[in-house]
DNA sequence: TGTAAATATGTTGTTGGACAGACTATATTC
DNA sequence: GAATATAGTCTGTCCAACAACATATTTACA
């Protein structure tokens, strides 16, 4: 701990390269052991949930644009899917503008499990933010928000050699 | 998007509950891509680095402190180590107040080492943030940092790792 | 003291997810 | 209608995570 920055939350933090990414996966890990625990009866966990509220809250068009969304390999959004489709929860119906294309969509029975689940991961979330002031848990989520739908912007596809050129 | 909060800072965010998950997600791959790119040279890249900062700049008291620190299996850590210590970059030396124990030191190259890849690290962390605001990218630094210390202390993370917990 | 439990580390084997490449079926383009 | 592009699936491979076991050493306690 060699330099430090004062902040104007009165907080000291320490200025070392690779705290960020320190701090990044150790929020992430709280956050997936709290997730897991919350929908751990899902089908496919973690990522089921997060495919099935793609499904229903952003309404991809076909496969591909849920895989992207989510950064999932296409060939592990296949076994994903069957795994939902097989508990009943999405279906794949066929496009019928262009028949190679599969959208996606929730059972009625899915929408109600989102439902349930999306209570218990709301309750994650927010004991996940607990420690903190309502005000910067906001803000937190506010920030990592805008920063999220900048790497998302920036960074098309799974192909992570593209932003690279600058180092 | 159906319900969204106002905040302070003039953004409007949805109130899904899950995408506090892909947020996190999201902003950590941005990371990793950046980061990856930053110490791809380095023996074992990304935890290579972390392994060689958190010994430089916490000095664990042995491999079992190093681990819990990191969040990383202590099988994983012994091939991780095998791997800088033929690099010449850390040395394991036997604690001699506990033989059975071995504490991990950076050779001189290390730490050499280190200071050149921090300097690329830092540069990929500020170019991850570089798309807001100074103030907020301060903000949300400062947050995520009170929030992985909540995370840290409260993980039911197997060791004892308390006498590590000096941040 | 002697012995059982606990601790620190290393080794081996298994498993699951990520990913590349081949393959099928359908669409588009010229 | 031949060539190429796209959506999805299937197969095989690689690596990290983890469990189970092995070894050396320390600690607890009878």
């Amino acid at each position: 701990m060699t330099e430090s920055t004062q902040t104007s939350t009165g907080i000291t933090t320490a200025a070392v390269p690779g705290d960020l990414g320190w701090h990044l996966g150790m929020v992430l890990r709280g956050y997936q052991t709290r997730f897991e625990a919350a929908v751990a009866e899902m089908p496919a966990g973690i990522r089921g949930f997060q495919v099935l509220s793609a499904v229903v809250h952003k309404d991809p068009p076909n496969q591909q644009a849920l895989g992207a969304h989510l950064a999932i390999d296409r060939t592990v959004l296949t076994y994903l899917l069957d795994t939902l489709v097989d508990a009943g929860v999405v279906e794949r119906i066929p496009d019928p503008a262009d028949r190679r294309a599969r959208k996606i969509i929730a059972t009625e029975s899915g929408r109600q499990m989102l439902v349930t689940y999306e209570e218990r991961v709301a309750a994650a979330e927010a004991e996940l933010l607990g420690g903190l002031e309502e005000d910067d848990a906001r803000s937190l989520g506010v920030l990592i928000g805008r920063l999220a739908r900048n790497v998302h912007r920036t960074q098309p596809g799974a192909s992570p050699c593209e932003a690279m050129d600058n180092l």
